[in-house]
DNA sequence: CCGCATCCTTTGCGATACTG
DNA sequence: CAGTATCGCAAAGGATGCGG
């Protein structure tokens, strides 16, 4: 489970920032938002820069809150596919509202953005 | 200003992260959204939980980030105000969108409440 | 009233090595 | 392939005391 908060439990806001307190569960859900299932090992090359560690401790916190599902296929080798349940797929709004932020923020201040290229792996366009 | 992510900036949510990347700010952000102005003891009294050195902090961070505003009445004693800049208002849609989520997830899951007590500082209806 | 500086404990998290 | 286990550092953050 992903840790409490001190804050009070009844405020909605400090409710939702209980489940999504770490920048990769948030982008651990908007890759599986653009790739309905995908495997332990394309999540970790597709959410750039996180380690195994985080990507292990993040999954399994959700599993456990209920905002991800694991799926195992008993096969050799192993095959292990996670996908959002329906309690992680109705955090979209969340993910969008941050899209759409973000999207107009770079927009304004273009010295902000890190790279040159195109905006690339969209969070509102699928990819091929 | 808010420490840079390893994620790519070019990627709009991992952008809009970059800047709430705490509780306390978004925390902030809920109290300064139901309370267009407001002093540093207020915040500190609002924003249950937080010591004066993370408050102090965030706000530094939020300042120079352009969400936040800071205003200095020249009295004595000392009067602060703290209010959000047209940038910080516009993350509005982001916490009403873990506002509803969270309503709906308390609404379905009532024994994750920690508290029996009416929704009382509802972030959606001004308080007195 | 509004902070800043310092100390000190706790936590986060990467690195690395090892299993079914 | 999909993890688990352990170590160890670095950052986060609370407590306390001081200063404009």
């Amino acid at each position: 489970m992903a840790k409490k908060l001190v804050q009070d439990g009844s405020c909605p806001v400090a409710t939702t920032i209980s489940l999504l307190n770490s920048q990769w569960k948030i982008l651990i859900m908007r890759e599986l938002l653009l790739h309905p299932s995908e495997r332990y090992s394309e999540l970790q090359h597709s959410v750039a820069g996180i380690s195994q560690k985080m990507l292990t401790q993040s999954l399994h916190e959700m599993t456990a809150d209920g905002i991800v599902q694991r799926q195992v296929f008993p096969e050799v080798p192993p095959h292990v596919e996670y996908r959002l349940t329906e309690l992680g797929q109705s955090m979209d709004p969340i993910l969008k509202a941050m899209h759409n932020w973000g999207n107009q923020y770079l927009a304004s201040h273009p010295e902000k953005r890190r790279t040159n290229k195109q905006p690339e792996n969209d969070f509102a366009q699928k990819r091929p």
